[in-house]
DNA sequence: AATCTGCATGTTGTCGACAATCCATAAGGT
DNA sequence: ACCTTATGGATTGTCGACAACATGCAGATT
């Protein structure tokens, strides 16, 4: 699989082509302009007007719609147009439910085929020195670290994989809410106890905190939520 | 919405046609030939051939093979070819593993939510009759439906649309497995005391029966497996 | 004034042709 | 004999044009 998150366009003297199909690379430039929160839910895509934007035929650009269609992020309506999904409260509240089931499996399944859980220590080290730092936006990408690593070591692919697929909604969620900032060394000290629980194989535990630590801990702008 | 299951060919004198795009109407038939084993994995899916054997163009040939793709019974090589997801034992335990959690979670939320559970009593029921009649085809469709509607009564939309997908692809294996004829009678008295802990709001036995229900349910033959 | 009818417009759906890529095979050199 | 290198065939990737469809608006009709 790709390694998630980089869009690799080489800048060195001769720039050959990247093998990637361009229907591969519309949906990133797309799924990057919805994560972002450039594109907000509702919005319409229409064929013609992104192929224009960017040189390619349509053909691609059906291909990478239909891409993110399967990604949850764009869903099209028959001969009327195809639009970002709009992000309603309940969507919202299933797609968290979704992820901590998705997490309290992990937990189950790493303790019960005694999986070294320990490679999780480094993103725990890494949220620490982010909340020292005071830096929001590495600690997020440590602690989306923790939570995909937690899930490797779980060794499920199609876990893996569901888990990615709901993480993208959650980051598109997590641009569009702009709150108050959280408290960054109260995120970072909640993760290591969930190591230690894994590690010493405390099954009861390590569900409990997981499924604590997943449930509420985002809360989203009712502002920026559709109403149905 | 289409209301789901009819494929309305109306016979009378003004025929309203089928507004269903075509792409759809290629993932359907190729989807049910590869649910039906017809189309067995490993089995190359080439664009042209269909093309000519649908009388359509490519095109919808190559979305509709994308929509299977999403649903995780196709895989595309690039430049190379397309052809029916390889099963291999890992995955079919994956599968059944992450059924698992998600019928776990089905309970824990209708319990949690105080759902009502009674509607899973005439699938119970249904299964009674098929066992009675010796029917494994009916009892194979009161089981589905009394797993569906476990999932629905749940009240996820997310849950419902993620599980499935899954499902497809048990339908593919229970397609794919010929095994010795099971139980119909004792598969009928699993269901009821599911029921009666959830409408008795018996977290840990409802969450306990599903659990030990779906897992180890099902074998796969495993010469229909394919080895990595 | 209200309603129905027909048309114009914008969007997606479908098609056939061409280009890019990969793989196997065989030719050629050492 | 072995390794390297063309070359041909097969398949997917991309393109531009045309068709089908739904919607909204203008005009006619009552």
């Amino acid at each position: 699989m790709t390694p998630s998150g980089m869009t690799a366009v080489p800048s060195d003297g001769m720039g050959p082509i990247e093998n990637v199909p361009l229907r591969v690379q519309v949906a990133d430039r797309i799924r990057t302009a919805i994560l972002s929160g450039r594109l907000k839910p509702g919005e319409p895509l229409v064929e013609t007007a992104l192929a224009e934007q960017m040189t390619v035929s349509r053909a691609p650009i059906r291909e990478a719609i239909q891409i993110l269609e399967n990604d949850g992020l764009v869903e099209t309506i028959a001969y009327k147009g195809k639009r970002v999904k709009p992000l309603t409260a309940r969507e919202v509240e299933e797609i968290y439910s979704l992820r901590e089931a998705y997490e309290v499996m992990a937990v189950r399944r790493i303790i019960e085929r005694g999986a070294d859980a320990s490679p999780l220590r480094g993103p725990c080290e890494d949220m620490n020195r982010a909340a020292a730092a005071d830096d929001l936006e590495a600690l997020t990408a440590a602690d989306e670290a923790f939570h995909r690593t937690l899930i490797q070591i779980a060794d499920h692919d199609l876990l893996l994989a569901s888990w990615r697929s709901l993480y993208l909604r959650i980051h598109q969620i997590m641009a569009l809410r702009m709150r108050r900032r959280p408290e960054l060394p109260q995120i970072a000290a909640n993760h290591p106890p969930i190591v230690d629980a894994l590690v010493a194989r405390d099954m009861d535990r390590a569900v409990k905190l997981i499924s604590d630590h997943t449930r509420n801990l985002e809360e989203i702008d009712p502002q920026t939520i559709a109403d149905t």
